[in-house]
DNA sequence: TTTAGACTTGACTTATTTAGGTCAAATGTA
DNA sequence: TACATTTGACCTAAATAAGTCAAGTCTAAA
């Protein structure tokens, strides 16, 4: 699940258009066209009006946000797993030893 | 295990000063010391060199260097290994259905 | 079959960030 | 002291963010 998947999921339940998902986020229709499509990214800031819209938790878009961002960084990659098992293992480490 | 661990690691083990290295990637000693330090990043192309001077594992330095990328964009978020699991899972599905 | 509305796409823009350094001064250390 | 390393300030070019807008496509219904 991406974000943009997330968002249209969101989007449609509520029975709501894109002109008008839009206007409450303040960005035209053909940019969050692309953002449902992971074209484009939003502003962090906008999270917080879609968890508020439609009431579901900032947490889980977040992750999803930056993890979108991740995906799109290494799908073309090769060594796209352990990479990512690269950066797992050092926040597990950080983590074990409380490093600030 | 970081990018910079890495490489300071196979520079030690083979007796090699930072300023050597550096000569023969052709960068600045003080950048050098922050690419060990991960403070700065190396162009994709000196891993090559680097794997040939050591002879390592070229794909095993590509890891690092994606994932120690990946690292630095999560580290500080509270989501982190949340967003590594939505990468991860994009990766495992694009590859189960062989998406190009 | 044409037309309206929803959506997608391509070309473009501008401001900000990041990449990839340099250099000199400060620090550590034998 | 001399050498290895680290750090801070600075720099420029290239990339990315975060859009806009108009034209094109898709689909249902009149």
């Amino acid at each position: 699940m991406t974000l943009g998947q997330k968002i249209r999921e969101l989007r449609e339940q509520s029975g709501m258009f894109q002109r008008e998902l839009a206007s409450k986020l303040e960005i035209g229709d053909g940019f969050l066209s692309k953002v449902e499509n992971n074209q484009k990214t939003l502003k962090r800031e906008h999270l917080i009006k879609i968890s508020e819209l439609f009431n579901c938790s900032l947490s889980e878009l977040e992750a999803l946000w930056i993890g979108t961002k991740l995906y799109e960084i290494i799908k073309d990659e090769q060594e796209a797993l352990n990479a990512l098992k690269v950066a797992e293992q050092e926040i597990k480490y950080r983590k074990q030893y409380d490093i600030l």
